[in-house]
DNA sequence: CAACCTGTGTCAGAATGCTGACATGGGTCG
DNA sequence: CGACCCATGTCAGCATTCTGACACAGGTTG
């Protein structure tokens, strides 16, 4: 009531349930991950890392929605608890291949089982294909975001 | 490749791709909103004093899925700037209802444009059931992912 | 080859949000 | 009424992330 058309009404706005879906499902994962001693950023880097092996700093940092400097930090504190390793010299450029240790994947595995139980619990009560229908419209909303994303860039 | 079955395959997870759609959304927001020297939770804020004046700090903060305590720093802000007028003392209890000046409501209005039209890019492309289907499926998700909160999630 | 541009790793400072803690007001029982 | 529990507003300290800046490696182009 009021405001109708008039602007983004909260009730209705899809941004708005994103964002909540967004924080509850980030709420969980810290919940279960917390007597793990893990973070969600820390979950996330070991994950990609476990499934792409070799990652860069940068390319952790995008695949885990976070800065380059915010994800160094992070595997510093990694590679100092025997989490990764990184080379001491760049194979390559200055790109720095990271690797998980064993005791990095046995760390993971636990906290794989914890994340596990929250997208088990978040799917209930969907079916396979309402599941498949959201993972085609939440890319779509991705894609609409990123291709128009700045006015004046390119074109 | 590999992984299959055993864990969360970032590829196909649900709950990355939601990760990953809400930090698109919020660069997007961020872009539009710096110009006009906006944040997004300031922004959050705004909008729900409009659509529900006299909110509590308290109930701000659940509003913008931030603490209270958080919601308390821009809040101060906020009344200092003149954007938000709240009583010296509580009416009743201790809360204090929350209003938006004339000031606020002006600054609201050049922002909801710009916020709109990122809701409005984000579903471009998508027909009206699609975002009907959307909704429906977000809500499930965030009702699933609440009501098994407690750590032994039912039985 | 030299000039540029892009991407990377890294250091430092600043902003933002969170956890912990306290006093207080209101409601509910006993 | 008194004891309890819960929610609120607020202060303080801490953690995490971000923005800004720099040097450097590789590719492209003149």
């Amino acid at each position: 009531m009021g405001r109708e058309g008039v602007g983004v009404n909260l009730e209705t706005s899809l941004g708005y349930l994103l964002k909540e879906a967004s924080s509850v499902l980030r709420s969980a994962m810290e919940e279960v991950l917390r007597p793990l001693g893990m973070s969600v950023t820390h979950y996330s880097c070991l994950e990609l890392l476990a499934q792409r092996p070799g990652l860069s700093n940068s390319e952790l940092a995008r695949g885990a929605f976070v800065t380059r400097q915010s994800m160094n930090v992070l595997l510093q504190a990694l590679e100092r608890d025997g989490y990764v390793t990184r080379p001491a010299e760049a194979p390559v450029g200055k790109v720095l291949p990271t690797r998980l240790t064993p005791r990095g994947r046995r760390s993971l595995e636990k906290a794989t089982v914890a994340v596990r139980s929250v997208e088990l619990r978040m799917l209930a009560g969907m079916t396979g294909t309402e599941q498949s229908e959201a993972f085609r419209i939440l890319r779509r909303m991705i894609h609409s975001l990123r291709d128009g994303n700045a006015e004046t860039t390119r074109s």
